[in-house]
DNA sequence: GCGGGATTAGGACGCTCGCCCTACTTCAGG
DNA sequence: CCTGAAGTAGGGCGAGCGTCCTAATCCCGC
């Protein structure tokens, strides 16, 4: 349909600019000039902003569930798969180094608007956390598996952040490593006691 | 003066404000609200509105040198100094919950505004990397001083980022706690060496 | 107590925003 | 063809923004 493709365009043009200009600084007319439709038209897409973030986020919840399920599907072990996830930072240090990480900074700007979204926002977190969390459980750390996931999703963030401020993708690369060695002392520990 | 005092005034309630709600969506209004000053009053202080978030970063420069050499003279071992600030995660953690980290936010928000004062304000992640690094550095590390201190830099950010968008208070505990063994490590390694 | 700079109040300005309305075009099914 | 729904264009709306101006007030040295 016409109609879909408009829609889809709209919101992946709205997904790049919130993630790039941020989602209160990104108008209307930001969006209606990249997708080339006009401003007025909005109103039959989408009948407030909130509603195209909303979209937003679903589409990103879906895009990342898929990313997951791929990794789940060609990742053999766990520890292979836990590392797809690690070097995120890698593929993505482009953009990373000047956006910064796309899940952390809207979680945190739609924190201080305090805007209705946040729990919607917040659920792109805890789709890689108990993502992480089973991987951790089938290397079998149930115990701390939770933490151990909020671990890495904490380093992952704070590396994103760090990096974007200095515009520094070696300093992403220094501590992927670090993680991928973090990580081989997780599986070492149980991968003796199996 | 009464100069002095007014204008101070302002700088801590756009400080206070563009922690809570960011810089963009804090208006002239909602400080001139806090401050209980006249809107058009403003202009008598500061020309523009970058002109305040200048102040303000210029303020959090010195209140964060200050803070630096207070803990400079407080903690006696370099050990000591760091702790002090992996625990600021501690003693903010309500603030850090509900806002996230100030440095961080800030930054991330004026990477993405473009704004040309995101210098200013990424001098305040400098600040703690050259004070941090020069820690590790009488710390014995002077190798890997400043990767080091990069990487305390980057688990703080994201410990605040997560506790933030998960408003866990446990989680900051969990993580500092993690921190301090790491940081007893790097200290052992050392102090066996001298 | 008076003159003058420091400080303030209040509101006007031009602009952009999100939102909304209406008239126009497109196009498929009868 | 005709029709009606789907989709689009363009602009108007009220509000809020940052900015700026001016008149009123405060307050201190003479």
């Amino acid at each position: 349909m016409g109609n879909k493709k408009t829609r889809d365009h709209i919101i992946e043009a709205a997904d790049r600019l919130f993630y790039r200009q941020g989602y209160e600084h990104t108008s209307f007319s930001d969006i209606a000039d990249v997708v080339r439709i006009s401003r007025g038209n909005f109103y039959y897409h989408f009948k407030t902003k909130d509603e195209i973030l909303g979209a937003v986020i679903e589409a990103r919840l879906a895009n990342t569930q898929r990313m997951l399920d791929r990794w789940e599907a060609e990742g053999k072990t766990p520890a292979d798969r836990i590392r797809s996830f690690i070097h995120i930072l890698i593929a993505n240090r482009a953009d990373i180094k000047r956006y910064g990480c796309p899940v952390g900074t809207l979680c945190g700007e739609l924190a201080k608007l305090g805007h209705a979204s946040q729990g919607e926002a917040n659920k792109l977190f805890t789709l890689f956390r108990v993502w992480l969390s089973r991987q951790f459980v089938l290397l079998g750390r149930e115990a701390d598996a939770d933490a151990l996931a909020m671990h890495l999703l904490a380093r992952s963030q704070g590396v994103a952040t760090l990096a974007s401020a200095f515009h520094d993708e070696t300093f992403i690369k220094q501590e992927v490593r670090q993680m991928d060695d973090w990580l081989e002392l997780c599986t070492e520990g149980t991968a003796l006691a199996e």
